[in-house]
DNA sequence: TATGAATGAGATTTCATTCAT
DNA sequence: TATGAATGAAATCTCATTCAT
């Protein structure tokens, strides 16, 4: 269970590669394993079972929406720009993985109920920071006083979520990125509650 | 393939019942058929195959929300009145069935992609309608004139989705109904953006 | 899990067969099915798994051995008398089922310990009759007093089965039952200990 | 394939202790590797194949038993003499090694049919010396001069191996040397028949 | 000699769907 | 209409063995 070897890598970016193209249910190990360049078996060398697999996927790609974000949070912004920072970066990073994007947003929720709740798991830090942002906004008052944490991050959670499976379900027609700044000033808006 | 003999409600009605109970992956048409007190085989002389019990079970359910939108629509009342009341309807209606809100929240997601297609044009007929509230709130400048239509709805139905469905993962501990006013008012405020 | 109909019995039958000819660890699932004529997934419904085959294999047929010494337990004859009976019926039963022979002594062996398990439990009713035999002849004095019942008991099956299995790995190709006066004479002369 | 160096040793007595402990159908080469302290490629530099790491175990063992029973016939003492040593060395010596005894009495015989009758050419030897015993017995008629040899020696082992099997699937729970004396009584009747 | 990462063949079981009755 | 026994395709994972180092 080595994940540090570039054959792990592989097996991972291989395995966004066969689920973006054949779905969840048509990703076989063995069209995985062949992706990747590697036996079947090798597979199990570096993942305990296909759910390994999955979950695997999900987190080292979360990884870099919860290292972009983080960089963005220490930045010297006010939070509502920091906010507009956060939604552009969430477009930007699955407008520029095709791949990652069909995985994230159709796919991956194809699973069953034990693996998603282990995607939630890794979904939470990337939740928590949210909350971060957005209990700022309220302490330097940039936001409303009154303002329900826990409802205005599924508010932004729910609005980017739904925004990028239409746009995937679309066929990723048009330009999602440039969509985030109206995006971002109807959130601004609804927690500013001025 | 009759659709109003009664036999075809009980498939129906078995089907939220076993999928709720079971889930997605464990409702098996043997399952769905001892619940509803019939045979596997007469299962195939009301429904084409597994799939098209599933979309009917998401568009007999789905005739609920768009009969109450429909009818909020023709009240006397201002376009943010109305969109408070249809968060509040959407709301009240899961947390009346949870059942319905186990399936429509978690478990009818872990179909597949074809499936999610045609459970998504089922979907359109309500979006539409809320397209429709949106526009005239536009139109009577009650909303932002540059509010774009469908960002706003993608925010609207993300926003009531995410928080239904967190609700659902919190094994529906809270009171989901008394939470509609307050997300209207953030949603309202960031379609007013004025 | 239907153990009267036909197919049940057809399926006990083909497994026999399969097994003796293939080998335990050939046998798999779909040889036996066709060998029964009946499709693989026919198999589960007359058995949980693979291991349930198995164990009623050997369920079955032992029926025979223990309906037998029953019956032979019932004649009006000395147990001495009785023993050699049994004998021969042990040695008849496996020569006129050149299979079956192959299963018991060989391959059936082969499987897992909690497949062995269950075996010995079915195996223990035949040996309780053995045991019940021996019984008798100490108390009717026809055997020596002071026989120690367990120690008997193995030196009976385990000469039985030690002669079998022998005459099996030599190709069964000398007769069997022939013998069994000449095992039943020395036998009783140890249990006589005159 | 060196069978005088220390290593050789070292992996036939960890493959003991592997399959005692964890059953024939868990005791992969890599456990045994990893018992030996080699690496896994290392035992092919000393057995062909896995089967041929089993067989070394058996004859191995076994010499123990051969070298024992060889040194009793010398002895100057009467055939029913020799033989009550016989069965009592059998007996001690799995007595005195646990893991063996559940090897060769339990695990060992879950081997495929072509590694038992490898197993069986290397019993032979042991056989052999019990037919000379009882040969021996016949000529200076201490046995019955009518007796079967061949049937005399499967009395003799078969019952020793159910003792034996009887007492190890008992978990070894009695002394099974003490019922040495007992044992060697009734065979030896058995054998006279006077 | 020794290593251990990589290989890849192979089988049980499930379940949607059919069709003879 | 209704039944339910029968079908059969399809995929994960293990582990003995190899071979480059």
């Amino acid at each position: 269970m080595k994940r540090t070897k570039p054959k792990y890598k592989q097996i991972v970016d291989a395995a966004v590669i066969v689920i973006a193209e054949n779905g969840y249910h048509q990703a076989q190990v063995s069209k995985i394993a062949k992706e990747a360049g590697v036996a079947d078996g090798t597979i199990y060398l570096y993942f305990k079972n296909k759910e390994d697999i999955l979950i695997s996927v999900f987190r080292e790609k979360m990884t870099i929406f919860v290292e972009n974000v983080k960089e963005i949070l220490t930045k010297d912004l006010s939070t509502s720009e920091k906010l507009g920072k956060v939604v552009e970066n969430h477009f930007r990073v699955l407008q520029d993985d095709p791949h990652l994007a069909i995985v994230t947003q159709l796919e991956l929720r194809q699973s069953n109920k034990d693996l998603r709740f282990q995607i939630n798991n890794v979904l939470k830090e990337y939740l928590i920071l949210l909350d971060n942002l957005l209990d700022t906004g309220v302490k330097n008052e940039e936001f409303a006083v009154d303002l329900d944490l826990r409802l205005a991050r599924q508010m932004l959670f729910g609005t980017m979520d739904e925004t990028i499976t239409s746009w995937v379900m679309n066929e990723q027609k048009y330009d999602l990125v440039s969509l985030a700044p109206k995006v971002s000033k109807m959130l601004l808006h609804g927690f500013q509650q001025k």
